[in-house]
DNA sequence: TTTTGGTAAGTAATTACTCACTCACCATAT
DNA sequence: ATATGGTGAGTGAGTAATTACTTACCAAAA
């Protein structure tokens, strides 16, 4: 999770641009490792293989240096619009498959988590729009989608927007079980995706004409 | 949440036992707020209106201090013996409410979800235990009921741990939500707790003989 | 030569933890 | 009644190490 940004041993010097990612990106590790706290300006700069006070030439504060990793935005636009493309379908066991796998699937960074977690339990500023972007952007758009399913007749009068968060609860519980408490999975990512899926579009269609894939 | 243990003017010492009590009820508020690395051993005595000297007599570091707090057990029999009585009865959706009741409701108290979030992710020793005592047990039992349901075919056939552990998903998303990330609710604790039981039962029932009581 | 990338060696403040030391209280011997 | 000595509760003033951050300076490009 931790490691160093190796530089070239005969380049001595590296652009600004260059360092400062470097720096953040070996900060944001260390950071979601330990927590802003629990993190100290020489680790980081240990690990971006540079001096402490070329850290503070880039950042004029140690927060300013969480702040840049928290507003830094994570691409989402190819996933965005791979849902969107089978919503217009009206798949709605793909929508729900395609964001459960975007979040639960084999090798999953537990980064992000992290730093969203430590970021909310230390109360930073920024932790309110991280975890919009990160997290929050999911469950608007899905109870968007099941707003109008409902009004389709597909799904059942719900809640859209406690039914969008329950099935986020579900991803979000499983990533902190396995990613965050380190619990062993009995279920390969697959089967356990196929599962909430399943379980959560029986629970929107039930009595409903809605049919359902057999599932062997 | 942080608040200083009053002694009385005129009664100069408290007993041991008190004083350990209170340092360690004061002390967990302090690492549920800020963490284990974010609170110092001067707050903690300040806090608990005694010289830093006195924590160090109670407990021999600050690391022992935190691992007393984690290793304390929370009683919860009484919630355990009126779950076990409506499971006698089959009474599916009192067994659910009254699991998501407990952990859904108003004022409820963040204090034991922001320590056992800190010690997961600061990595105590002692995290797994805490978090064992303090959720697994519910899913484990959960797990276990649903598993009998299957079994006496009132329950569709689903994977009984990842079911307990939707469920649970559920409720923990919602608090981490509105306890942690200060997402303000739409609807009352009631209501969700209502949704989200009749969603979850709804996909474990569909396609069984169960009835499901009409909502309004 | 000037700008840029980089650092060694500081600083004052804070950290967990220690030590030498009171003080109140209480049973018992005088 | 009162002096005696023991004990547990409690603390002020430290300590060495670590913290975030600064200053003065250097070297290699441009």
């Amino acid at each position: 999770m931790i490691m160093a940004t190796k530089r070239l041993k005969n380049s001595k010097k590296a652009s600004g641009q260059e360092r400062q990612a470097g720096i953040i990106a070996t900060a944001a590790s260390l950071f979601a490792a330990r927590g802003f706290t629990g993190t100290t300006t020489r680790e980081i700069a240990k690990a971006a293989c540079c001096s402490e006070a070329l850290v503070f030439k880039h950042f004029p504060t140690k927060r300013a240096l969480y702040a840049a990793i928290l507003a830094e935005k994570v691409p989402l636009t190819e996933l965005l619009t791979a849902v969107e493309d089978a919503a217009k379908k009206r798949d709605d066991r793909l929508v729900f498959t395609m964001l459960a796998s975007h979040r639960i699937r084999r090798g999953a960074d537990p980064t992000l988590l992290r730093l969203l977690l430590f970021s909310a339990l230390e109360g930073h500023e920024l932790s309110n729009m991280f975890f919009k972007n990160q997290h929050r952007i999911f469950y608007d758009y899905l109870a968007g989608y099941i707003e109008q399913r409902i009004r389709e007749g597909a799904f059942r009068r719900v809640d859209p927007l406690l039914a969008a968060r329950s099935f986020m609860g579900m991803l979000a519980h499983h990533r902190l079980l396995h990613e965050i408490f380190r619990v062993p999975s009995h279920r390969s990512p697959e089967d356990c995706v196929e599962s909430y899926v399943n379980l959560f579009l029986d629970g929107v269609q039930a009595g409903t004409s809605a049919t359902r894939k057999t599932r062997s």
